[in-house]
DNA sequence: CGAAAGGCAATTGCATACACTTTTTGCCTT
DNA sequence: AAGGCAAAAAGTGTATGCAATTGCCTTTCG
């Protein structure tokens, strides 16, 4: 077998496989339901059945794809009662974490989040949403670590990389930028000023709000095809 | 090699796997921070190091192992620090099942609940520790599954296996199976009410005494050696 | 004509062999 | 005697082959 790799380089084999395989289903190009042959995968990249069996059960653990002993794995179908209840669950995690993030950010935390969040209001006049994006998962993970609890962190992550698939439309929806930062200025504020349960519930609301934008989006096109982001491939 | 396995029946070579070393890990027959090779424990279980890789990569997502590539496992070291954010995050996640249980819990589940914890009172009276132990873990079940939200309920099966290993001393403290009951009580009191406040403060100060109760025995025994429980080996 | 049983192809699960990395050990130099 | 380097040993990562299970298709019997 052909001892160099093919331009996905960097860490092990089953690291390459996962990132593979799993932005391949976060960014719909392989869809919910669909089966993952493993010998089909191994050629596909170039590599033995083995490493991609190892990432197959990694995205197994991640909830991404669903494995039934001796029948293969297939990517993960998420009803939609799952998705509400796993927007649910995050609105609970984020709600946590600002609450203990009030309580618990050091001075340097609070001032970065501070600094971090009026820095990004010039992203949201300028409209670049891209850009926003990237700041926005900055904000929220400044959240889950200034709860200073490493379960706690572990848990929103995971729940939040679940999430991943659903919550790139958000977005899209008019306007969405503007309230997204008001949003958040109602969070750091609370935080700013020590108050646990009004960042808790400031939290909570936004995320049940990005819940049902994504709803929304959801309802319309349960799962779109692909392509559409210009996926490497 | 022989077709013939020992003993430990049921399920693939893998979930034996995941069972028997998972199994001597939380009895403590594996300390925290000890090497686990591959090659041994195939040996020590007569099959081959596939299946215990697989195992491993399996626990490592469990949080029971931690793996470095190229390193090897080892039994997850924990810390203090993790331990008491793990309790904490198991409050939270009790908080939130109870409230959301108090809210959605259908007649039927609550009536199960009543019916149960009421049966219970006698395993106090006599001191069946055991049993209490057995009711205990349904009565928490119960109260996981009537938040009706799948993912809440993973994320606290998830946080509750994790900190198996360090619940098991707290019936130990003498007057805590009462005390125990005392505290479901007010929960399912609050629950029968739908007074889903009162429910969730109720369960987060009863996980945060039992956090205090086993925090109070690692402190003088961080992990006992093991054989205490007799496994089977 | 339909249903059930048996066989065949396809795919997963496990075993083993090989390659690469890390760690240890022993020898040589300073 | 101490330190460093190199080679071997140990152990993990990947590849490949074989066994076992599943699902489908065919065949046969009611």
């Amino acid at each position: 077998m052909s001892r160099k790799r093919s331009l996905i380089r960097s860490g092990t084999t089953v690291d390459q496989m996962v990132r593979a395989i799993g932005d391949r289903i976060v960014t719909g190009f392989l869809r919910p339901g669909e089966k993952l042959d493993e010998a089909s995968l191994a050629a596909r990249f170039d590599v033995s059945r083995t490493p991609v069996r190892e990432a197959l059960g990694r995205l197994s653990a991640m909830g991404l794809v669903e494995r039934r002993p001796n029948r293969g794995a297939t990517v993960a179908v998420v009803t939609q009662e799952h998705l509400a209840s796993m927007f649910e669950s995050m609105a609970e995690l984020e709600a946590i974490c600002a609450r203990f993030s009030a309580e618990r950010m050091t001075a340097g935390e609070r001032r970065a989040l501070e600094i971090e969040h009026q820095a990004s209001a010039r992203l949201v006049q300028l409209g670049a949403e891209e850009d926003y994006e990237y700041y926005n998962t900055e904000f929220h993970t400044r959240l889950y670590r200034g709860a200073h609890s490493k379960h706690i962190y572990e848990l929103t992550v995971m729940t939040r990389s679940r999430l991943a698939p659903f919550r790139r439309a958000q977005f899209m929806l008019p306007g969405r930028l503007t309230k997204s930062w008001q949003e958040h200025n109602v969070i750091v504020t609370a935080i700013m000023r020590g108050d646990s349960a009004a960042a808790g519930h400031a939290a909570k609301d936004h995320v049940s709000i990005v819940s049902e934008a994504s709803a929304v989006f959801a309802a319309v096109d349960p799962m779109k095809p692909a392509g559409s982001t210009g996926m490497s491939c």
